[in-house]
DNA sequence: ATTTGTGCAAATCGTTTGCATCTGA
DNA sequence: TCAGATGCAAACGATTTGCACAAAT
């Protein structure tokens, strides 16, 4: 079995276990998201990226792909403001830096980030997730 | 000097600080929006608020108002996913609660929260602030 | 008098929806 | 066979823009 169908064959199950039926785009679009290690892309990149590797699939189906693939677990949601929606392909947990010029984000390196004295969440409330968001600016060379 | 009269030449003096004329307008929704503390607001449901209040002002203008006062630095754009952009009235160092179900922001109570092992920053890159944003789930009583 | 701000309506952008058609189990 | 998925185009909601008019310095 070569390296390509195996990792075909995962994707698949991926698919698969979210609930989903394994269609061309589907796999095609998890290639994209998975094969490449830790992403952040919008609906509309995924889908030129997509088409430019000669996968058939309309925006629509991106945008429904990508929120199914969130709900099952495979994607993240980025905190971020702006008018479109990021898909972080990393769910485990590590936190980013926001350059705050160009609107882009970076995985901060692996390292044990972590957060102390947050308090207790209100009452039949549970921390799901936290997001860490360093903004960052170009270093000015004047003293203000 | 009534303390309403104090508070307006105080909204007066912030506008023109933030080299912004002291219009009608400004002052008004500044005046909504400092006048009763931390606040996280919408531009359209400021708009609704100003109306309700008898203030006459376009919607445009209160997005214009919110952009310049952001970039005066009188507000900060909270980092929520979802499609509307929310300001936060409350520009100095604190954190969120992010509840899931609702997508609304509650501010963490006052406390010393505090990020460990933050990796320095890429050269010429400054921190310009840290956003902290805990998402909250309902606790679930069955077990999984 | 000149600059700056405002209001309106139209335009734009990202995203969602309705529905006819197609596809995988 | 047939529930579920796709594609298209139209609909949508939030935000921005262009431009004539009004207000502040």
């Amino acid at each position: 079995m070569t390296a390509a169908q195996f990792n075909a064959s995962a994707l698949d199950c991926r698919v698969r276990a979210a609930g989903l039926r394994p269609t061309r785009q589907r796999i095609a679009l998890a290639e994209l998201l998975f094969k490449a290690g830790d992403r952040h892309v919008s609906a509309e990149e995924l889908h030129e990226e997509a088409l430019s590797a000669g996968v058939r699939v309309s925006l629509a189906t991106v945008y429904n792909t990508l929120h199914q693939f969130t709900e099952a677990g495979m994607l993240r949601i980025l905190p971020v403001e702006g008018s479109k929606t990021y898909f972080d392909t990393n769910t485990s947990d590590h936190h980013h830096f926001f350059l705050e010029g160009e609107n882009r984000l970076m995985d901060i390196p692996e390292g044990p980030v972590s957060v102390t004295n947050l308090p207790a969440p209100p009452e039949d409330m549970e921390i799901s997730h936290v997001d860490i968001l360093v903004r960052l600016r170009p270093k000015s060379n004047r003293v203000r």
